[in-house]
DNA sequence: CTGTTAGCGCGTTCAC
DNA sequence: GTGAACGCGCTAACAG
C-alpha cells in the first residue's frame, strides 16, 4: 500500500518515501545539507545571496521538510498535544479552538486527547503522547496522577495547565477560579433576595471543577447566614436533556425553591426551556443562574443570568505562553488568571 | 530550557532527550535492541523467555518507544490529521470527535487543521501536515485544490474526504448528499401546503455545501411548479445571532412567506427563539425548518423540524474505514453514504 | 558565513 | 529465533 511506484530515484536504497529532502534541495543549489537547513530555519545567519538560490531550489523542486526527520534530529516536532476530558463539552472546544488557533499561526499543530474525566486515562494518554516528542502541552486542570506531574516536571519543556487556578502547577497555569466563580453567582442570588437556592449539576464525582463552584456556592450561603444546602445531581453528562430532568427533579421534590443556580449553562438552558414549555414564569415563580455565558442564553426568553467565563481567550492565552516559552521568552508569569464576569440578565 | 540537567547518562554525546531508549532496555533484559523491537511490535516473532523477559526491562526502566525515531525509520508516525473548515461549528467538532475516539481506540492521534473555508489555506495546511509522516488524511469535501488532490493522489497513503458524497474522491469518501437533503426538507414544506417558502443560509459563497443543499431545495421546488425561488444570505459566520437577522430581514423584506428553510439549525433556532420572543407563532404564521439535528431543537417550542445528520457517526465510520486500510485490509466500499433524516415536528 | 562530521532512536535488511 | 550493520532525513557541534 505504501509506495506503490518502486522508487525511480535510484539514490533510495531501500525504503523512503521518495520524496523530495534537503539533500536534494543541496545539489540543486550548488550548497550543503546544512546551510539549506539553516536558510530555512534561521534565514538570517546564511548569506542574501546563498539564500536566495536556495529559496528557488527549494520552489523548484517542491521541498516540504520532514519534520519527522528534524524532530528527531533536534527537539521537539512543533506539535502541542491538547488534552481535556471531553471533547463534547462545548467548552473545551471553544479553548482548544483559541489554542490552535493561536499555535498554528505560530507555525505549531494541535494533537487531541480526550480523558473522559478519568485520571488513568489521563496518565497513560500523556505518556505515550510523549512519544510524539512533542514540544509542549497543554493540559485540563490542576489534578493530575503524582506520575504524571512529576514525568511533566522532569519532562523540561513547557506545560500549560488550563481551566483551574492554584498554587502549585507543574509549570505554567491558565484558569479561573471556580470556587469563587460559584460563589459569585450565590451572591447575586442572596442579593435579589432569595434564600431557599439549590445547586444542580452534573457529573460531579468526576468534574470536580463544577464541585469546588458549589463549594463556593455553599460557602456564600454559609456566610450570609442562610442555611441551605441543596444540591442536586445527575452522574450523567451535561446536556439540555439533563437539566430538563433536573429542573423537574428539584420542582418535584422541593416545590418551595425560589432559584436554582446550575453548574453550567447547558443545564440552565435545558432548564430554562422546559420552564417555557410549562409556562412557569422565570424569575417570578423560580429564577435561573448558569455558568459559562454560553451565547444560546442571550437568545433564550428570559435571557439566561450566568457567568462569563472567556474560554477562547483562555485558550489563546495558555497558547501564548506557551509561546513565549517556546521561542525562549520567559513569561511575564506562569500564571494567569483569565477571569469571569457577572451577567445580569432576566432570568433572576 | 530543553533539558536543565545536563544529562546524568555518560552515554549522551550531545543533545538527546535523556530518556530510556530501546538500548536501554535491550540492556537490562541482555538482548539487542531489535530483539526488543520485536517483541514489542510482533510479539510472536519472538521467545515467549525472552519476551517474558524484555516485558520485564520495559516495566522497570519505564521505556516509552520514540514514535519520532520509529516514524522515521520505518513509515507513519500513527496521527491522522483531521483538516476541517472550522473549530466553531458543532458540526465539525461533532464529527472529530467520532474521529477522535474511534483512531485512539486503535493508536492512533488526531492532528488538528482548520482552513476557514479557504481551499489556499487548505493546500499549504496539508502540504505541512504531511511533513509530519502521518499514517493517513481525513479532510472536508471533495473539492480542493488540484495540486492537493493530486498530491494525496500520488502520496499513497490512506486519504478519507467526509461530509460529502460524490463520484470522484481522491481515495474514500463517508458523507451526505446536501442536494437530496436539501431537496427533502423543501418538498416536506410543499407537502404541508407552503409554496412562498426561503432558503436562508450564512457564509454560503464559501460553504459550498450549504449551497448545494439550497439547489436541492431551489429543484424540488421548480420541480413542484412553485415558481418561488428566494434566498437570504450574510457572509458571517452561522450563529443564533445570525439566524435572528435572517428572520427579521426576511419578514421585513418579504410579509408574505410562509416557510423558511433554514441552511442549518443554529440559524433556524436563532429565528425561533426570535419569533417566541416576538409572540409570532410558529407554525400558524410562519414555519421554520432547519438542518443537522442539533439537540437543541428538540428542546424549543414549538420544536424545531430539521434534517438529522449523524455527525458523530459519520467520524465513526470515517476512521473505522481510515484503519480498514491502515491494517491492510480492503474496505467494503470505498464511499459510505451516511444517510440523513427528516424529523418532522412542531416548527413545521 | 559555510562545510564536515556524527549522531537523534528506531526498524529494515540480510546473515547466522 | 536472534543479531550486526546500516540508513531514514535532518541538525547540533565543531571547525574553517
Amino acid at each position: 500500500m505504501l509506495k506503490q511506484t518502486p522508487t525511480t530515484r535510484s539514490r533510495r536504497r531501500h525504503r523512503g518515501t521518495d520524496s523530495v529532502t534537503i539533500q536534494d534541495v543541496a545539489s540543486e543549489a550548488g550548497v550543503a545539507p546544512i546551510t539549506v537547513s539553516r536558510a530555512l530555519n534561521t534565514p538570517e545567519s546564511v548569506s542574501a545571496k546563498l539564500r536566495e538560490r536556495i529559496d528557488q531550489a527549494v520552489a523548484k523542486l517542491g521541498y516540504v521538510p520532514n519534520l519527522v526527520a528534524g524532530g528527531l534530529a533536534s527537539a521537539g516536532m512543533r506539535m502541542i498535544p491538547v488534552v481535556v476530558p471531553s471533547l463534547s463539552i462545548l467548552t473545551f472546544i471553544e479553548v482548544i479552538h483559541g489554542i490552535q488557533q493561536t499555535l498554528e499561526q505560530a507555525g505549531y499543530q494541535v494533537l487531541l486527547g480526550s480523558t473522559d474525566f478519568d485520571l488513568d486515562r489521563e496518565a497513560s494518554l500523556i505518556e505515550s503522547l510523549l512519544g510524539y516528542s512533542p514540544s509542549g502541552v497543554i493540559l485540563t486542570g490542576l489534578r493530575h496522577h503524582e506520575r504524571t506531574s512529576l514525568r511533566l516536571k522532569n519532562w523540561g519543556r513547557p506545560v500549560v495547565e488550563i481551566m483551574e487556578l492554584g498554587d502549585e502547577c507543574i509549570d505554567m497555569n491558565v484558569g479561573v477560579d471556580n470556587h469563587a466563580a460559584g460563589a459569585c453567582m450565590a451572591q447575586h442570588l442572596l442579593d435579589r433576595g432569595f434564600k431557599r437556592i439549590a445547586y444542580l449539576g452534573t457529573g460531579m464525582s468526576r468534574d470536580y471543577r463544577a464541585m469546588q463552584r458549589f463549594e463556593g456556592h455553599r460557602e456564600a450561603l454559609k456566610t450570609a447566614g442562610v442555611e441551605f444546602d441543596l444540591l442536586f445531581r445527575r452522574e450523567e453528562p451535561s446536556s439540555y436533556e439533563a437539566g430538563r430532568l433536573l429542573f423537574l427533579e428539584a420542582l418535584k421534590t422541593r416545590p418551595d425553591l425560589e432559584a436554582l443556580h446550575f453548574a453550567n449553562d447547558n443545564l440552565a438552558a435545558g432548564a430554562l426551556m422546559e420552564a417555557n414549555r410549562q409556562g412557569i414564569c422565570v424569575p417570578e415563580e423560580i429564577a435561573i443562574g448558569g455558568y459559562l455565558g454560553l451565547s444560546l442564553g442571550e437568545h433564550l426568553s428570559p435571557r439566561l443570568s450566568t457567568i462569563t467565563v472567556p474560554r477562547y481567550e483562555m485558550g489563546v492565552e495558555a497558547a501564548k505562553l506557551m509561546l513565549s516559552r517556546l521561542e525562549g521568552r520567559q513569561p511575564l508569569a506562569p500564571r494567569l488568571d483569565i477571569g469571569y464576569e457577572l451577567k445580569v440578565r432576566g432570568s433572576t
